[in-house]
DNA sequence: GATGAATGAGATTTCATTCAT
DNA sequence: AATGAATGAAATCTCATTCAT
């Protein structure tokens, strides 16, 4: 309505560069603050970290759960990406090169790692579903034994974010050979596993009620005592 | 445990007893709490849950970081003495036997687990040192590669705490099965590896500037109030 | 448990006195601090008003909310002793005694009049059916006309308050001299209302959706934007 | 409405139009969504509501509460018009028409209601002199109880506000027979009144202090940033 | 020695108002 | 002239820690 003079068709949206630009600048912000002082870090540092006001930071992330949210979406959509582009390869050495090549892209993004698997996103069931071709191409060139399942990869990624998380930048590698060793266990030669590889449900189930630390920015309303 | 210098025979036992008593059940209480909740769950919480007052919380520990460092403490001697009597097994399979005692260990005290393996703890110089034997022996009956580092097995610590804070209750074994790949993949079978160790001096910096999460809810420095 | 030395069976309880104390003083602060800057008053003004720290005041009231719903209890409970007391009086006068009274005591509790008779209290049930009672006893003598509800009377307390409301102190009784004008016209003399009363159902709807202002402390996630 | 001092025959009138109209649509807009809302809706929502932007809304409004000026201001307006019709008619019942009337129209305009009597607004003092007309005529026809005062209808007026308020639309008729038995207090057949009226000099301090809830989300002063 | 009430800094979130585009 | 992004003070609520009883 009011329909003011007719802007030329080329040009995208008038404000709204600087806004997309704050918003790059929110989000770099988060990922490095998170990344040094883990999800508990104040929504106020990050807004001081990316120079803009606490209500602009609000304006576009109602919520410090949706600046993580973002964050997180960010991370897991470079992943996809780079499963997508590992799906190409010959050889069934597109799954080995997906894990190293995120877990690398993990290590530096360290910022959202608490929630990166432990979500349940709709890009979860992307990155999933393309891992678990890339799986079946690893089995097809005899690349890993093939009682491997998709849940075992699950688990590879818990473990892998588990050494980032622990490392933080002091020993940003260690995963390297760790996932090597792994690897090396993966391959068909091996003998019988004994344990059974846990159910997709159980999965889904940590996926949608992540144990201990609740998702960090603790609801207000979630206690309330009396007396 | 923890039996601290010898005291004055005047001194009532009886007393201590309590004393003792109270602070165990404190210990367990926190545990059950921080397992459930993670570490950020409330002294309160944990003095409720212990049917203790916060007072006498406080005066067993003077601080929620101190309580925290008394269960990791408790969890690290029973693991030092799994590493102990694992030393004594035949055929070098005192390291794999460890692995799984231990895992299976934190896995039912997930309480303390984001600052197990990261705290510059005494205790953790002395699991260090008979993992290392621990190795030395695998390594001696060819169980394991022989350029496997002690370092390599801080890493596998690090990445099955992973899995555990990943999967809480719910999928409380998925940690076995990713075990049993690794462990196949430390056979001495396996092709060279690419990666170097990370260094123990690295390890070391890791544990005394543990990234991410800083000491939990950082106490505020104390201030205090004057009115 | 840990059961001390027993207590003299006599002494009530031994620290909470002065938490009662204490209880006591923010309510009374409360009350003042609403009466005169509204239910919007900031509950830190609330807390210097008392003289105590905000967390001893969400200790008692973990909630702004529930701060006032103790003041709206306190309140109700006078008054419903006042319309006990008044169901005694001879004459079938006890319905305008109670009216004047209370419309009195209201006068001097201004701070919670707005959520006084627009809550789903439990009380304001109670003294609904006590003021039905004082309704027929007025009747029974010939007081007020016959064909006077329940309802009206609900109608009458919201139009007294909102006198109230909008006089404060600086003419806090011009309520008395419109109540009598009001009583005047409940006699059985006036003719024929042409206007039926509201039904119970439609009051109780207003009890429960009271409408306009949002309860006031408004909820800090009932809106969301984004974009 | 408003027309202001005729201006340059030069100004364009079409800008004039639409500029006129934007501000039609903000003040329909803010009336709605207070209704619905109360006055602590935020601005944003009633742009949002208008169609236009925060900056088109403050252009016409300097200020929040300059918008509510204003609807209270069209409120005024119409109910003034009512009064003046009211005058012209016969045996004294002008008065009465205009109490149900103005009612009437309040419950559709509940969007200011809160500040509708109770600012100090120059088009209040017209009203009421309107009324103290209406209200001699209705005395002079023995309609009214002879000591009924001017100020005893500006109490009338808050009371039935107060019956608007709490009903919202849930029962929004609930002021008709409320004010039936007010009208039939006012015949003069009555028993003397007790209580005095309040003086005027009373009713012009509540007008211009007026209690409770302050001139509501009170501009902070603005102050401004550096950055 | 034990209890739990009190403290107050700090965290998240909202919103009136300004100003670059 | 219009837009809506940016600002930051202020509000509510939490929780580690102390200390009167």
């Amino acid at each position: 309505m009011t329909t003011p003079a007719p802007r030329s068709p080329i040009a995208p949206r008038p404000l709204r560069r600087d806004a997309a630009e704050n918003r790059d600048r929110v989000l770099a912000a988060a990922g490095r603050v998170f990344a040094e002082q883990g999800l508990e870090a104040s929504v106020a540092d990050i807004a001081r970290e990316a120079g803009v006001g606490m209500g602009t930071l609000y304006r576009r992330f109602p919520t410090k759960d949706a600046l993580i949210e973002a964050l997180v979406q960010d991370v897991l959509e470079s992943i996809i990406e780079m499963a997508s582009q590992a799906l190409g390869e010959p050889d069934g050495l597109g799954l080995e090169h997906f894990l190293r090549q995120s877990s690398a892209y993990q290590a530096t993004h360290r910022g959202c790692l608490p929630r990166l698997w432990n979500t349940d996103h709709e890009l979860v069931q992307t990155a999933r579903s393309l891992i678990t071709r890339l799986l079946q191409e690893a089995k097809d060139h005899q690349r890993v034994r093939a009682d491997l399942t998709n849940t075992d990869l699950t688990v590879i990624l818990w473990a892998i974010r588990g050494i980032l998380e622990a490392t933080g930048e002091l020993a940003a590698d260690a995963w390297q050979r760790h996932l090597e060793l792994l690897i090396a266990g993966m391959r068909p030669a091996g003998p019988d596993l004994v344990h059974p590889p846990i159910s997709q449900a159980q999965i889904d189930r940590v996926l949608s009620h992540p144990p201990g630390p609740p998702a960090h920015p603790v609801s207000p309303d979630s206690k309330r005592r009396e007396r």
